[in-house]
DNA sequence: TCGATTGTCTAGCGGTGCTAGGGTCGAATC
DNA sequence: GATTCGACCCTAGCACCGCTAGACAATCGA
């Protein structure tokens, strides 16, 4: 028995290695340069032994993504808990948000523009992708107004923060107006 | 002279049956599906004839993206010519950018989530997506409030409106409430 | 008519995601 | 302790990708 658990143990942590690496070279250099080659090479193994753990490079993406579904979720709480008032919460949490796809580039690709194959907005959706939208309608559910659905306006606001990330990241929005453009955003959509 | 005239002519031509036979297939297909082969055999030419047009498929997707931008401001300004009052015509925007985004996917693509090479937000930015943006200003200025700048109120609303026009196509946001969405985003953002 | 130029094609390079098949090595059995 | 067996991993290769060098044919100007 515990040589099996043993390698039940190996096997889990070569797959943390695996999503680790995936998401580390990403972030160096962008999902182009994560190819299942350089990926093995990295992690010291050959290629079909990625397949023997995700069906393909599409899962290995979505499994970045479960990952950084979690930590923006944390990011998000943390930031919101240490804020004082409706309004400072929700200018905290689109701070936080901004934030983390500042910083985590690849794993907000992972998340909202690459193809995971994970099921969204569903009942199959996997738990950490709610939880994140969770994080978010906590903050966001008590501003949305009266007569409005506190689901309706967090999908909004957040497809409003979505929308910010993206194009400043394109390059579409200059990054000097952001703090202006949040600031906007929240004075607008956020009823205190 | 005559024969040259003809020939630039010729050749002019087949620049635009690539542009648009890239964009039918990315329409029908996807932009996966655009591959260098498969746009060559459709457009009866080998492979390298497309190097004497553009520099590679990057350009390809950028010549789309730029028809696109030109059609997406036409289309705008057509919505918003035929509303009453700032109010209606902001909505009549939101309605017009979503529904072109919803039909020409893979247009909308080329011009906001690919990279097509072109520069945004400059000096040397193509005229077509200026003014596409400019068409955006032209009716959204007029809402931003007071000692709010127009520019800066028109990239949040835009923002906002990619946010919710990728979010929904990706299906991260369940299209049946599109149309509350929109309200509200508009009922907020503009000051009426 | 003959060279030069222009235009196009065939063939191929190095790369991609993914997989079939063989071989090795350790574990369980006798 | 020897042997069989099965799990595991690697080599090699498939079809496809974007892109390009070089051969070849057609056309133009002298």
């Amino acid at each position: 028995m515990s040589v099996q658990e043993r390698k039940q143990r190996e096997r889990a942590e070569r797959e943390r290695l695996i999503v680790a690496t995936a998401r580390e070279l990403a972030e160096q250099q962008g999902w182009d340069a994560v190819t299942t080659r350089r990926l093995a090479e990295r992690i010291e193994y050959s290629q079909p032994v990625l397949y023997s753990h995700f069906r393909g490079k599409r899962e290995i993406i979505g499994a970045v993504a479960l990952e950084g579904a979690a930590e923006m979720a944390a990011a998000v709480r943390a930031a919101t808990s240490a804020a004082d008032g409706p309004r400072e919460r929700v200018a905290a949490l689109a701070r936080a948000y901004l934030d983390f796809a500042a910083r985590n580039p690849a794993v907000y690709d992972a998340l909202f523009q690459l193809d995971g194959g994970l099921a969204y907005a569903q009942e199959d959706t996997p738990e950490p992708l709610k939880d994140a939208f969770a994080a978010l309608m906590e903050s966001l559910g008590e501003v949305a107004g009266d007569g409005v659905h506190p689901g309706l306006f967090t999908e909004v606001f957040w497809a409003s923060l979505h929308g910010l990330a993206t194009l400043t990241r394109a390059g579409r929005l200059l990054p000097e107006d952001a703090a202006q453009r949040v600031e906007l955003l929240v004075d607008r959509l956020a009823m205190v």
